[in-house]
DNA sequence: GTGTGACTTGGAGTCCGTG
DNA sequence: CCACGGACTCCAAGTCACA
C-alpha cells in the first residue's frame, strides 16, 4: 500500500531532479540532506517524514500539494 | 519553518475530523493509529512520516495532494 | 555519479494511565 | 472527550566506506 506511494514519490523526485539537470550530489547539497539518504528516498526504500518531503518539494520550488499531485 | 507546517497539518486534521463528527479515539481507530499520538500530531508536536500522513488523508477519503492543499 | 551495507542516535510511534 | 505523562520499541535520519 504505502510502499507504492514511497516508490511514486521517489520517482517524482528523480524525474524533477533530472528535469532540472541536477545530480543527486548537487540537489542533496541544495536542500541540505545526505546524498546517500536521497538515493534511498528516490529508490522508495525509505519512509521520509513530512519535514523531509517539504524540504525536497521546496527545493524544486513547489508546495507540498503541488509536489504530491497525482500521487 | 517546518514547525509551522506541522501546526498547519495538525489544524487541518482537527478541522476535518470535527467536520466529520469524529472524536480522536474514533478516528484513531479508523486509521489504526494510537489516540495519544493523534493528539500530538494535531497539536503539531510530532513530525509524522509520509506513510502516516497518507493513512490520515485516506481516512478522510482524500489524496495526499488534496489533504495538503493550501499548506 | 549512484547504490548499498553497516552502524549510531534521536525521535517516531505504541501502550497504558491520569486530571 | 482530550492533553499530557512515563516507559517502552523501532525506524527515520545521519555518517562512512566501498562497489
Amino acid at each position: 500500500m504505502t510502499k507504492a506511494t514511497r516508490k511514486a514519490i521517489g520517482a517524482r523526485i528523480r524525474s524533477l531532479r533530472k528535469q532540472n539537470g541536477l545530480t543527486q550530489v548537487t540537489f542533496a547539497n541544495m536542500v541540505n540532506i545526505e546524498r546517500a539518504y536521497l538515493s534511498r528516498v528516490e529508490s522508495g526504500e525509505r519512509n521520509p517524514s513530512i519535514d523531509m518531503i517539504e524540504r525536497i518539494a521546496n527545493g524544486f520550488g513547489l508546495t507540498l500539494s503541488e509536489f504530491l499531485d497525482g500521487i
